[in-house]
DNA sequence: GCGACAG
DNA sequence: ATCTTGTCGC
């Protein structure tokens, strides 16, 4: 049973990112695309209620058909506050990841990876602490630039950080629309990653694992007493 | 000091 | 994240 350390404050959050920071594994290329078994994971919320509710959903990689599937629902454990979102997701999602009877060989997250302040995030967070190769794709830039990329699918241009650092990469996964952002979060190269996010993506926008999941985690928090 | 800011 | 059905368009 995988968990994460949930802080008293900001403050303590922060630290603890700058702790297991050093531990993320950036030297490996991770699952070949289309290959393997491909985890999504999301969560909701009632926060009138105080709940979360979080889904882990198995995809075969090559023929994006579900292998497995788990929910978990817990208490909402910390305020969501941009940078430290891994302290308010991850304990939900690790029990919905502990629930799954199949092992995947990669986990997508809702989120960022490197792409972070502290070069820390979701994705880097939930690799560490599972040990399995995780990535991120978020729906929005954050605090990142990037220039736009060309217009058609599989286009991508480098996600920058406000030193010039590549945290990631803006990636169109559908012609004319919006790209996502995609980051490395641990045991995965930079275009291992998109290779996945578009393989993940052959209809919409977002990837299907983390369609599948956003889908499942919000049947169960209705579900959820 | 102020604003911006993954979900 | 969340409030939320049908509808306009390819």
């Amino acid at each position: 049973m995988t968990t994460v350390k949930t802080p008293a404050d900001e403050a303590e959050a922060r630290a603890i990112q700058d702790e297991l920071r050093d531990r993320v594994v950036l030297d490996e290329t991770g699952p070949l695309p289309g290959r393997g078994l491909v985890a999504g994971v999301d969560v909701a919320y009632d926060d009138e209620r105080d709940l979360v509710a979080a889904a882990a959903v198995v995809l075969d990689a090559a023929t994006l058909e579900p292998v497995g599937e788990a929910t978990a629902v817990g208490h909402v454990s910390f305020p969501y506050v941009p940078g430290l979102l891994a302290f308010r997701e991850l304990p939900t999602v690790l029990a919905a990841l502990d629930a799954l009877t199949v092992v995947p060989d990669l986990v997508v997250c809702d989120g960022y990876g490197l792409a972070h302040p502290r070069r820390f995030g979701l994705a880097c967070h939930l690799g560490v602490v599972t040990g399995l190769p995780s990535m991120g794709v978020a729906k929005n830039p954050f605090t990142f630039s990037y220039g736009e990329p060309g217009a058609r699918r599989g286009d991508s241009s480098p996600l920058l950080a406000p030193d010039g650092a590549v945290v990631g990469r803006a990636l169109r996964t559908r012609d004319g629309v919006k790209p996502v952002y995609v980051s490395v979060g641990h045991r995965v190269s930079l275009d291992n990653a998109c290779a996945h996010a578009l393989a993940l993506s052959p209809a919409y926008r977002i990837p299907e694992t983390t369609r599948r999941a956003d889908s499942l985690c919000r049947r169960a928090l209705r579900e959820a007493s």
